[in-house]
DNA sequence: GCCGAATTTGACAACGTTGTCTAGAGGCTA
DNA sequence: TAGCCTCTAGACAACGTTGTCAAATTCGGC
């Protein structure tokens, strides 16, 4: 019934798989009537082999159907020319261009991208990230969720190359590529501040993660600078999923105190922030973090602090495989710069909001 | 002056690699005072270890560092507890939730996920392809970018399991998870003719791809049920980057017959031609294939055609491991409906725009 | 037609793990 | 105490490849 080829009946008796039943260099050799060196030399365009030889050989690898099983290469050679990427959620579309680079720089050196999403979970983080270490790849990028990475001391040192992306790794010196999360905060506040807002409202991510503890600073160093007092009811650092920053910035426009502008700290609390203010008479000002494709297409366009997402992970890769190549510097942190897109959405007056 | 642990000085004199000099369960059996089989038995929870023996390898195990290397392990064992998925671009949204969609039921069922993006180049997709097989995943997730997938038969024959997802394989019978494009097409042309259009126009991906077809089928479908004439200068496929649809935008919209509605193939296109649509006067009116997200929010909303990425790669990832776990049936072809979500662009009637 | 050098070729071990099989140790029954 | 059975433990081979090394072959120059 079933071709007989596909069985697992063994040559020797044991309960070994031989992969369904592919055909080994071994069995090329047989039916080439070459040594097994011979094969793998033909397989691998090694020098010393005559042209007839060769073709005797590549006739039975044709014959065959033989594919060079890398697992036993890798295990012979101690290199498995493929990098892990662990992130938050490959959904999500910050993640995509920046998983995108990431494969593309491993390409450029002949690696393989091996891929997980931690779900913004420190264990999964960890299980997911040693998993790839039992795997034993070259190296990692990493964009954590924990902020203890201790666990990963004895695989960095025993060879590991390690870049964390967006987030610094925590209790350990690792080389990391980040964004001017700070600076970029800092920017958009004093930008809304320049267009006369008073009472202004952070929307963020939990207080865990690093990026929100920055962006906060960067909100609080601009009030500050500006002479603007700061209300703690103003600022929200949560999970940012749509109902919990739907409420979030419904509190904060309609209390005692309402503000007239918010500050949106990353690309999915903005998405939010956006349906929340137009479902509201009377526009407030928006800022958001991280740029997303149409924003420039809303009514008003949507102003935001831009980071370019494929440039992190770019950037991460070259310093990973520098790190591959032998470079044995310090751990390194890289700080990216971002921009500003002024579109009209952080240019609202104060004036313009309705009165309860 | 380095750590002389991470030299690549060998024990017997041999050029062999061993991983940056990791210890294995030779190292541990050694350390512990025990055989090596002893090692393998507690590090994999096998039965008949006494609890002293146990606790003498589990120290030797911290004190060393020891992590099992997989690629040694799925050599003997056969199984690499891997797939592979190869798409187009991982940047692009569609593709995100499905990836991770997959991701999560290799996930369930113990696999990692080695991702690669065929940039939609068919010698890229077969490159990436072989490489998986090569490195003997277990299974195979493919949006193809061919249309010729015979390299494929000795491979799926030898035992990797392979489905299609987006697009059918060509020239061989394999498994394939697809949207139904040509029903979506139809009823999303049909809507714009409910709405009085008469002369509508199709912009498309390149005809080499199967949706690209089956959605201009569906276009074709539903202006010959109205009875209406088609003009070939209403019909464009090609490459989907902004500057070829916005020319092919622009010519239809102010040739001698200009269309009064436009059908975008994909989200790409409709993107484009919302930007195109939005910088004229006179709005026409639009349909496109594939949701997005804020497309609610633009005005008008962007009325689509809307097909589940998510529900794909989790329909597809499930026939892979069922197929894994021994299914032995024919190929099949699974289509998920897509749904129409009327939003406003698409109920523009033809009585709107400018006569020039 | 013979020597030495260069070239081609293959036998063998090793990479780190797991499956099989057998040797002991210990306990139980008669 | 002998005989049997159970349980723990380790020796060994095998997975499919590549590095080393030595044997076999070819070739040029005399």
């Amino acid at each position: 019934m079933t071709d007989p080829a596909r069985g697992t009946t063994q040559r020797n008796g044991t309960t070994s798989p031989r992969y369904g039943n592919r055909p080994t260099m071994k069995d090329v050799a047989a039916r080439a009537g070459v040594g097994l060196k011979t094969v793998s030399r033909v397989v691998n365009s090694e020098p010393g082999v005559t042209p007839d030889t060769e073709r005797r050989v590549q006739e039975a690898i044709t014959a065959l159907g033989f594919r060079r099983n890398d697992s036993a290469r890798i295990l012979r050679k101690g290199r498995t020319a493929s990098v892990g990427l662990v992130l938050e959620d490959l959904a999500d579309p910050f993640y995509g261009p920046l998983s995108r680079a990431v494969e593309e720089v491993a390409r450029d050196h002949g690696a393989l991208l091996i891929n997980g999403s931690s779900a913004e979970d420190p264990a999964r983080e960890q299980e997911l990230v040693l998993a790839l270490c039992a795997r034993r790849v070259d190296g990692l990028v990493v964009i954590p969720a924990g902020d203890d990475h201790r666990y990963l001391e004895p695989e960095i040192s025993a060879g590991v190359a390690t870049v964390f992306v967006d987030r610094p790794a925590g209790r350990i010196n690792c080389d990391a590529v980040l964004s001017d999360s700070f600076g970029g905060a800092r920017d958009a506040v004093a930008h809304l501040i320049a267009h006369g807002h008073r009472r202004i409202g952070f929307i963020g991510d939990q207080p865990r993660i690093h990026t929100a503890i920055e962006r906060l600073r960067g909100y609080r160093a601009a009030m500050s600078v500006a002479g603007l007092p700061v209300n703690e009811a103003w600022m929200s650092l949560g999970a940012t999923d749509p109902s919990r920053v739907l409420a979030a910035a419904e509190a904060m426009l309609s209390g005692p105190e309402p503000v007239t502008a918010l500050f949106a700290g990353n690309n999915r609390v903005t998405v939010t922030a956006v349906r929340v203010l137009a479902a509201r008479p009377g526009r407030a000002a928006l800022v958001g973090f991280d740029d997303f494709e149409l924003a420039d297409l809303l009514s008003p366009g949507v102003t935001v602090v831009a980071q370019d997402a494929a440039q992190l992970g770019r950037t991460a890769a070259n310093m990973l495989f520098r790190r591959l190549e032998g470079a044995d510097e310090e751990p390194r942190q890289v700080v990216l710069p971002t921009r500003l897109i002024a579109r009209g959405s952080g240019e609202i007056p104060p004036a313009h909001r309705v009165t309860s």
